[in-house]
DNA sequence: TCGATTTAGTTAATATATGAATAGTTCATA
DNA sequence: TATGAACTATTCATATATTAACTAAATCGA
C-alpha cells in the first residue's frame, strides 16, 4: 500500500524543499527571489531572449512570468524591447547592472551546486537522472512506443 | 561547468510539473487543488490531526493551511474543533461528506501511484530514493556528523 | 505568583501558480 | 486581399507561498 508520505510527488517536494533554503539564501542576501534568479540565470548564456523562450528554460508559467519581469525591470535588471520583425515577441535583455548582479552571483550559485553535488558520485548522479526520467517521463511520449 | 537545466532545483521542478498533470486531472474532477487533496490525504488514516500536523505531514506552510482549511471547511469537507484541553490547538476532523469524497477518491489515487511506480523496478525505486536522500539531506544533520 | 518566554493558529503584505480569456500580430488561403 | 486560424504576450480571478508580525493560551523560572 503507497503511503502518501512516499508517493512521488510527496517525495520530490520534500527534496525540493530541503534543497532550496541553500540557494535562497543567497537570493535573498542580494534582495532576489527564486523566480527572479531564474529569469536572469537563462539570460547569462544568451544576450537576448523571448518572453516565451525564459517560460520554457526557467519553467516559469508565462501569466507568472510577466509580474517576475516587471519587477525585474522595476530594479533595472532587464529591459524589456519589442521585436521589429515580429512585433508579437518581446526580447528581454539584461541591463548592464543585471549582468554585473549576474557575474557577481554565479560562482557562489554554482558552488553551491558543487556541494551538492559531492554528496554523491558520478555514477549515482547519473543512475539518479536516469531513473527519475523514467518517472517523469512525460505520458504522450510514453503512449507513442 | 553545472548547466543550469541540469541543476538539482531544476531537475526536480521538472519532473513535478511533468508528474502532477496525472494527478491533478483527477483532482479537478472533483472541484480540489492539489493542496486541498493532500490535507484530506493526511486525515485519511488518522480521524483528526492539528494544523501544525497536518502542516507537517503535508509539507503545507502553516499561513497556506489557514486559506485551504477555509476553503475546504466551506466546501463541508472538514471541521474546526477548538481543543479543551490546550485551546491553542484546533483539531481538524473530516466530515461524514469528506469521507466519502476520500473513499471514492484513494482507488484513483493509489491506481496513479501504481501507473508511475510500474515505470520503474522495486530495485531502481529505492536506489532513486537512497540517492535522493543524499543528495536531500538536511544540512544541520550533515553537519553533525 | 508574576513576568518572560514559548507555542498554535492566524493575519498582513507581497510574490507566484493556475486556468480562462483577451488584444494585437502574423500567417495561410480561399 | 479579406478572413479565419494560429501565436505572443498579457490580463483577470482565484489559490497558494513566503516572511514578518500578532493574538491568545500555556509554560517556565525568579
Amino acid at each position: 500500500m503507497p503511503k502518501f508520505l512516499d508517493s512521488l510527488p510527496m517525495i520530490l517536494s520534500r527534496s525540493l524543499d530541503r534543497v532550496k533554503p541553500s540557494y535562497r539564501r543567497l537570493f535573498q542576501a542580494n534582495d532576489l527571489t527564486d523566480q527572479q534568479w531564474r529569469v536572469l540565470r537563462a539570460l547569462w548564456e544568451k544576450q537576448h531572449l523571448t518572453s516565451a523562450q525564459i517560460s520554457q528554460i526557467t519553467l516559469l508559467p508565462p501569466p507568472s512570468l510577466v509580474g517576475i519581469l516587471d519587477r525585474l525591470e522595476k530594479k533595472n535588471l532587464i529591459g524589456r524591447l519589442r521585436s521589429t520583425e515580429d512585433r508579437r515577441h518581446v526580447h528581454i535583455v539584461p541591463t548592464p547592472k543585471g549582468r554585473a548582479l549576474m557575474a557577481h552571483m554565479m560562482p557562489m550559485v554554482d558552488r553551491i551546486h558543487d556541494d551538492f553535488m559531492q554528496r554523491v558520485t558520478a555514477a549515482e548522479w547519473a543512475e539518479f537522472n536516469r531513473i527519475l526520467d523514467k518517472l517523469s517521463e512525460p505520458t504522450e511520449k510514453r503512449n507513442l512506443a
